[in-house]
DNA sequence: AAACCGGGCCAC
DNA sequence: AAACGTGGCCCGGTTT
């Protein structure tokens, strides 16, 4: 680890992170433990029955004739890929790191098998298995204590393990409350989540100034998510009942990995996979998320994008004026920090850590922004700590989630607490630290008393 | 038998 | 020119 020679105040971060972090282990999270139990022999029946369906259909026999062994392995997607793309003959619509056709979730959905699409149903409960299965073994006594460290991430992060509390699924509904509904405060008290709002996205404009993004950020009527998508999607006038679902794509699927250094080509691709229906390379009239009552892939082929093609060529467009039009000073700042790279061979974060070594392009953007934006966290978790101890609060800090804090809250503290994380998140860490010239919000989620994590609900 | 690697998938 | 950033964990399959 490096530390820039002006700043013993990172070093002290890291110090009294990890001691605070220590004391959060030391707590940690109750499990349900018969609930798991259940809930995995639950789980061991419908893979199982999944497979024996599975097992009884031409496509498996087919797998099993073609191949050398005994018996194909339903788990080894080596095997599997064999199959698809040498003995069928499928072409590959994705290819791995190293090359080989991918088996992936999204190349065997394209594929359009309905056996293929029954074993996926089959890994994603076997996921689910997994989870519970880490909580059951690292349980002690009905607690899990998960670690957090700080000396694993280039971008200067935390980590998590044993089990990771970073990682545990809660987009999907069914697998939020499966694995969610495992998760425990203390006997009479009520878990907490207490989340800064767009983080990163702030500390980037810390970063680079960027005159359109501080608009943005500045003035809550706006929203560039919102004005990504009637872009994207061509909409006359943006409903944000009926646009929703584009919204998110647009964010998730344009001005994230945008800001993350990807280009147009997989943009295009990623939106018309996930959000259209274009398995061919073209729309699928009728198809695809709706618009009110119109399909999205009918709305593109009017406003005139046919097929992927097109679609692409129009995203490109888009992305040039993305970075040339609106957010000119933000790729100033891109450019800026890469010649700086190049010319002394590291960047420092304004936390004061140092990133060396051999960096490409996007790393030299994407670690001080990642690393910088936990470290608000960080100091937020340590003020919490020592304010905890400070006043002796029953309350107490069970983990953390890059830019999220999680605690176990009696009661009838939770008025008083939420005031005073509202304080210490929004009001003295802007004061402690000058560079951060942004406004800085958060969110809270709520669990109801003795009851579990996916439970929450937004507080007030 | 252990170590390693590729690929997959969950989170931010 | 280049072409999505950071992790942990599981599994199959190969190398040591």
């Amino acid at each position: 680890m490096t530390i820039s020679p002006q700043s013993y105040a990172a070093y002290q971060l890291l110090h009294d992170g990890i001691l605070a972090l220590g004391r959060a282990e030391q707590v940690g999270i109750r499990v349900d433990v018969p609930y798991i139990e259940r809930t995995q022999t639950e789980l061991t029946a419908r893979i199982a029955s999944i497979r024996d369906e599975f097992k009884d259909t031409p496509f498996y026999r087919e797998w099993q004739k073609a191949s050398d062994k005994d018996d194909v392995n339903i788990d080894s997607h080596v095997q599997l890929r064999d199959f698809l793309y040498d003995v069928k003959q499928y072409t590959p619509t994705k290819l791995t790191a190293k090359g080989s056709g991918s088996t992936d979730k999204e190349s065997l959905k394209q594929l359009n098998i309905p056996e293929l699409n029954r074993l996926l149903e089959t890994k994603k409960l076997k996921k689910l298995w997994d989870v519970l299965n880490d909580f059951y073994n690292e349980q002690v006594n009905g607690v899990i204590h998960p670690f957090f460290s700080l000396n694993n991430v280039i971008s200067y992060r935390s980590s998590s393990d044993s089990p990771n509390f970073q990682n545990i699924p809660i987009r999907d509904e069914e697998s939020m409350n499966i694995c969610r509904n495992a998760l425990y405060p203390r006997p009479g008290h009520q878990l907490l989540e207490v989340d800064y709002s767009g983080l990163e996205v702030h500390i980037a404009a810390c970063y680079h100034q960027d005159r359109t993004m501080l608009k943005y950020i500045n003035n809550p009527e706006s929203d560039m998510h919102r004005d990504m998508a009637i872009q994207i999607f061509k909409l006359d006038a943006y409903d944000d009942h009926k646009h929703k679902t584009l919204r998110k794509a647009a964010k998730n699927g344009f001005v994230f990995p945008q800001f993350y250094g990807d280009y147009y080509v997989n943009c295009a691709k990623n939106l018309a996979c996930n959000w259209g229906q274009l398995p061919q390379g073209r729309w699928q009239e009728g198809q695809g998320i709706l618009l009110g009552d119109i399909p999205l892939a009918d709305h593109m082929i009017a406003v005139g994008f046919r097929n992927l093609k097109q679609f692409t060529a129009h995203i490109e467009r888009i992305e040039r004026d993305f970075w040339d039009n609106r957010f000119k000073q933000y790729a100033r700042w891109k450019r800026r920090w890469w010649e700086t790279y190049q010319r002394t061979g590291y960047i420092d974060l304004y936390t004061g850590f140092r990133c060396q070594g051999v960096m490409r392009r996007n790393d030299c953007v994407n670690y001080p922004v990642q690393g910088a934006a936990f470290h608000c966290l960080l100091w937020s978790f340590i003020q919490l700590d020592r304010i905890m101890r400070e006043e002796q609060w029953k309350t107490r800090l069970i983990g953390q989630i890059h830019d999220a804090i999680v605690l176990d809250v009696h009661p009838d503290e939770l008025e008083y607490v939420t005031k005073v994380i509202h304080r210490v998140t929004c009001d003295d860490l802007p004061r402690a630290w000058d560079w951060i010239i942004v406004p800085l919000e958060i969110e809270m989620d709520v669990c109801p008393v003795d009851g579990s994590w996916a439970q929450k609900s937004k507080l007030k």
